[in-house]
DNA sequence: TGTCAACAAATTTTCGACATTACATAAATT
DNA sequence: AATTTATGTAATGTCGAAAATTTGTTGACA
């Protein structure tokens, strides 16, 4: 795949990557001795890495004890959403109001892309494509990206992530009655037609229906 | 001094001390080879104490270059505080109007130990000494540990980290016409009257005093 | 004189060996 | 049976050398 960067970078992505498909289950334990081999990469660039993550809430770190993928729960669940609502309605409303031309655009650009990627490899019920996972990502991101705030949005996206994991252990459940594609073009047309409160209204309404999806999912947890 | 704690805990320590002392130039390169001979330490060691001190934000790390010192920014310090201003309120809002009768047990026990501490080595004009801001960071975590979600308040946390750095460049101007223990005691009045907006407020005016204090600082550097 | 390639120097990054420490489990002694 | 004591496993701490990368310099050629 992307070989560039330093080896603690490629790992380092590796890393991510493999977290928020959903290949490593939450909770799991991290031992140096099978990244070691798995990753290809001595102790001192997996633990850089994972430093990393830790820090952006990806894994957690008991000291002694090693490194973890963090725990799914219910409760987390739920203050997570509401932070998120929290935070990510206040930055679209800032992006809303200040965005430029040019964050128009980039708005428009990631929900074409995302539209016309692929969705479900085997029919709905499958995982989505790590293709349009990544879509995805972008155009939240790009929603967000006309606000004034790097620091706003650096922890919008932090949050997000974590949501992925959740995201992705829940996905079979993601079937039921919801048109997603809707809810993001309503959430794009009301951000593109300068309407802030009603836009970040949409978004809430999406980031907590997906959070209920979720906890229908839990109440018949798989592995 | 202490000698307490592993090499690469000594090594933190003292690097993060001078450049919060400004030992070290704002934005100089920290080559390794200089920092062997000037801490005494091998390079796992350092490179490890230099990744600490880049999550704090205290350094940055060009991959390939080498660590730096963060070079000061009027631009980064008014939007962190501005994030902090509303990160901080919303969080403080929660916490007056949920916190336990333990909160307020804690808010008091918290200011009760930042006022009996010593704050100045040398009289006024010198640094805060390490133990009084250890304290001041208490008080305000104290403060806000009322609250319901624990993602905003590691958020609060996280932001506060990142403006410590600010805070100790500016504080041979913290001098000047200013009574931080009044406002402290402000603050904790307010939210221990369950008064959240007023509350919220004073807290508001605290940060952007600090942050209006710090820019007059920078118009004459110090280094 | 100017450009570019090859080479040399300086620095960062990565690695593996080894000692140390912490924790968990099993064994042994009281 | 309960407490203490070995033992094993895994993380942490430390070091210095080798590999990789960027920067600096020299010299040939147009």
């Amino acid at each position: 795949m992307d070989e560039s960067g330093t080896r603690t970078e490629q790992v380092y992505r590796r890393l991510k990557a493999d977290i928020l498909a959903g290949q490593i289950e939450p909770g799991s334990t991290l031992p140096f001795a099978r990244l070691k081999d798995d990753y290809g990469a001595s102790m001192g660039v997996l633990r850089e890495a994972l430093m990393r993550l830790t820090a952006e809430g990806l894994t957690v770190n008991q000291p002694q004890f090693g490194f973890r993928v963090i725990s799914l729960s219910i409760e987390d669940l739920t203050d997570l959403t509401a932070t998120r609502c929290t935070i990510e309605s206040m930055v679209l409303r800032d992006a809303v109001t200040n965005g430029d031309l040019e964050w128009e655009t980039r708005v428009l650009t990631a929900h074409h892309r995302m539209e016309r990627t692929q969705k479900f490899e085997n029919g709905e019920g499958s995982p989505v494509t790590p293709a349009w996972a990544q879509a995805h990502q972008e155009f939240h991101e790009a929603l967000l990206s006309g606000a004034r705030s790097q620091r706003m949005q650096a922890i919008a996206s932090n949050l997000r992530a974590a949501a992925e994991v959740y995201r992705q252990w829940s996905i079979p459940f993601e079937v039921v009655k919801r048109d997603v594609s809707k809810e993001h073009r309503e959430i794009m047309d009301l951000a593109l037609a300068r309407n802030a409160e009603e836009a970040a209204a949409a978004l809430v309404r999406h980031l907590s229906a997906t959070r209920d999806l979720i906890l229908k999912g839990t109440q018949a947890p798989q592995q």
